[in-house]
DNA sequence: TGGCAAGCGGACGAGATCGTCCATTTGACC
DNA sequence: GGTCAAATGGACGATCTCGTCCGCTTGCCA
């Protein structure tokens, strides 16, 4: 043994192996860009100059691999949600925020369908993250509308459909930052407050941390509730 | 040979070859709708009660079978296009449009994923019909912004973009009505005219009949025109 | 420098899907 | 009813991907 005492974390690894463990992340990023999140494993492992079993002894699913390659997109996302809450202007932090996680989704290729695709798991820790996240956004959202910038009948749910519906565009036009820039700025124009015209219909139940159960109970076709 | 001359129509065929067709069509339906327009062949041929070679050769590609299973959709979205240029008011025309089609993606499971695989194909007939409802789409567009109802930057692109992204939430949600209904609700309101306030990023260079390109040209991203 | 456990890579068997081939059945016309 | 081409279905070979097993290599500590 050595310098570490018993379990081995994830930097406890030999040299060569932690430098394997990179090429392997910067190498998945590129082929999940590539040929999406569905690409053969052997793939990632061709163009990061090593074995199959040295990715499978690192990330012993498709999903740990996914994960831990857009780990650093995802806590953009969360550190951007921090930077709106303390944004003295209401508007500007839920603006920049919903900007921002659309401009990851349109740049990284391969990150709109991990996003989607990370939400199912719900892994222990970050099931935490995302209920802190929540809570976050949540107190975004009634600052903006009680600063009457964000329309009232706006409802938390809401990011979850206009998050959803972005990801979607860009994966359907990889390349195409018009169409999802548009899609971001009309988005936000129904956001605002003076935009609220007529009635909504009733919002989505799904919240962000009910996404996985929402994106995966396919049969039953609950719609709304209240 | 018998009753037609030569060239083997759809309805020159057999009788019993023509129920199995009916049947074939009808079970790639149900199986689309449950797993998704990548089913097992032999999934829908099961389903249909035939053998796999029959499937292979009424439709000798995955594609042609999705095309035709989802033909019938395809045609109610050109009728709903006619119908709309019909109205007399303007707005509501478009927002039965609008409504309409993305009702059919809500509703019809399997269809999201035909309705953008079906772009990229282009086939002869198919172009021609595309593009006589591109040519309808922006009478309707200019109707809709001459009488002021429909915001004047709104670009016919954004009729792509507004279904695609669209096509992506209830493909990602199935059965979630309530956010399908709530992103429709959204976009229109932000296409009225009385909905822009500030400027719009500029168009998408994508047009109901480039949509294949754009769709496929993954690699060089280009962004928009002017 | 030597010893050894950590690390490595490629071969390999299992499982799934594709699309074709061909012997047999069946509908339509005489 | 008889004839024959159209139609059928399932077996089959090819291809692909997965994830593991195992013999060899290498970094690290003494």
């Amino acid at each position: 043994m050595g310098k570490s005492s018993r379990i081995a974390g994830q930097d406890s690894l030999r040299a060569d192996a932690r430098r394997n463990r990179r090429r392997i992340l910067s190498a998945a990023r590129v082929v999940f860009a590539e040929h999406g999140i569905d690409a053969p494993m052997a793939t990632v492992a061709r163009r990061a100059g090593v074995g199959v079993a040295t990715l499978y002894r690192r990330f012993p699913t498709r999903d740990a691999l996914v994960r831990a390659a857009f780990a650093h997109q995802m806590d953009t996302c969360a550190r951007t949600l921090t930077e709106a809450l303390a944004d003295p202007d209401p508007w500007q932090g839920f603006q920049r925020l919903v900007e921002t996680v659309c401009e990851l989704q349109r740049e990284e290729r391969g990150f709109p369908a991990a996003f989607v695709a990370a939400f199912p798991d719900s892994t222990r820790e970050h099931a935490r993250v995302l209920e802190q996240a929540e809570q976050d956004f949540m107190t975004l959202v009634r600052r903006a509308q009680a600063a009457g910038v964000l329309r009232a009948d706006f409802h938390p749910s809401d990011i979850a459909v206009a998050l959803l519906s972005h990801c979607g565009l860009v994966t359907a036009l990889p390349g195409d930052r018009a169409a999802s820039r548009r899609l971001v700025a009309y988005l936000l124009q129904s956001f605002r407050a003076e935009a609220a015209h007529g009635a909504l219909p009733a919002p989505s139940a799904l919240s962000l941390r009910s996404l996985p159960l929402a994106a995966h109970g396919s049969q039953g076709q609950r719609s709304s509730g209240t």
